[in-house]
DNA sequence: ATTTTCTGATTGAACTGTCAATCAAAATGA
DNA sequence: TCATTTTGATTGACAGTTCAATCAGAAAAT
């Protein structure tokens, strides 16, 4: 039926018809990658379109405003990333050190850590202030991440001893990750993925010494 | 004839002919709280000017573009941050806990940490992934406030004999600090600022506990 | 034949940057 | 002390540009 849907996007023009949910997300992709290469502020509506490679009337046909479309755009990077997390943290191992640390590296992963979705995700975070929608999608997806990573800081607050409440370990955490990534968003990073990591897991072992080491969680196995 | 020039405007309304130097921080201030509330991508010269209680031929008057009022307001707030954290440092107790504890509280002082100022400064770092200019201005606040850091991590391992990198150590400071500060942004933040200084220090206390609480440094004297 | 997707020209609104005219204050001269 | 000139800050109207959104019609798809 769709022989065309094959090569959808890059260099070869994706001709028409394409069916609607996989336009939408071209577009929304197209999207993404124009915030990364020049903000929220400098992107319009022509830009998203050549880099699609379509008419820009027809990002208008299917977001009908540039508003819904940034919009929809921050949906779907929000919706990738708790897909991403929750989904690392279902096939880790079954015990917290474990889940969390695959809490930790999962917004790392080379699929979502891309330099456009980084770069989009910080543009969204800084408008975020000024507009309420914005705002509480950020927020909600931080809820959400911080309360994953507190309850597993509480299975290690009380399998260890340690002197923490959950609530602050928490945060520490989350704060350290969100950092490394505006770190790691900047074109030329002061240093890269794997030491954005690394730098993680310290904190880790800062906080829980018994289970985490700068390389990562320690096997309760051995 | 000059009845007007009292109250023309709401606050503090500085008429006709302020020092060009004056006029320029006014504006500047205007774009501050302009950008605050409606972030950079819908911040006209007309909202700046209109904040400001003056015409808009004016911003240009003093500014040029556009371009140049945002890149000097950036620079504006880099500044101040800078000195702040600086002449924390400098007042601090000579010794490291006492100086990094001051630096560390430094960037929530109620001077720097008004919602305005962190909403700008977020949407200028939103922008800094798509503009060299930006990045540049902010990768050097970071770099300098890092260095100060690291340097003061270093003779904190040294004293404590702990097993940290002091790049490292200082990086996950740095982090949670920034991390801490996007928390803060939001016009109805998840905790207050009292509550994201403890989730620094116990950043601190994890990383060195032989020098911090929770609530702050140990005391060398006791 | 009808519906859906898509194009590109067009429209109208908003915005930036310019400019001539205005005006307050400082400088100068009496 | 008071009038005159000079300076440069300030205004508001305007020109030119950009951009979001619309629309009539073309091109697939069913």
């Amino acid at each position: 039926m769709d022989a065309v849907s094959d090569t959808v996007e890059d260099t070869a023009p994706p001709r028409r018809k394409l069916p609607r949910a996989a336009r939408r997300v071209q577009l929304i992709e197209a999207t993404i990658e124009t915030i990364g290469a020049r903000g929220i502020a400098r992107t319009t509506m022509g830009d998203v379109a050549k880099q699609a490679g379509l008419s820009h009337g027809l990002v208008n046909f299917h977001f009908q405003t540039k508003d819904n479309l940034l919009h929809e755009t921050l949906l779907y990077l929000a919706d990738e990333f708790r897909d991403n997390w929750m989904e690392a943290v279902a096939v880790a191992d079954p015990y917290p050190a474990a889940q969390l640390e695959a809490l930790l590296r999962a917004d790392f992963r080379p699929e979502v850590c891309t330099p456009a979705r980084l770069s989009a995700w910080c543009a969204f975070w800084g408008e975020a202030g000024s507009r309420p929608l914005y705002q509480q999608m950020c927020g909600e997806h931080d809820v959400a991440y911080d309360q994953q990573i507190e309850s597993l800081c509480q299975s290690l607050i009380t399998a260890g001893a340690y002197p923490h409440i959950s609530a602050r370990a928490a945060r520490v955490l989350r704060t350290c990750s969100e950092g490394v990534w505006l770190d790691l968003m900047m074109p030329e990073p002061p240093y890269d993925l794997t030491e954005g990591l690394t730098t993680l897991m310290a904190c880790a072992q800062a906080l829980f010494p018994l289970h985490f080491t700068v390389l990562g969680r320690i096997d309760p196995a051995g």
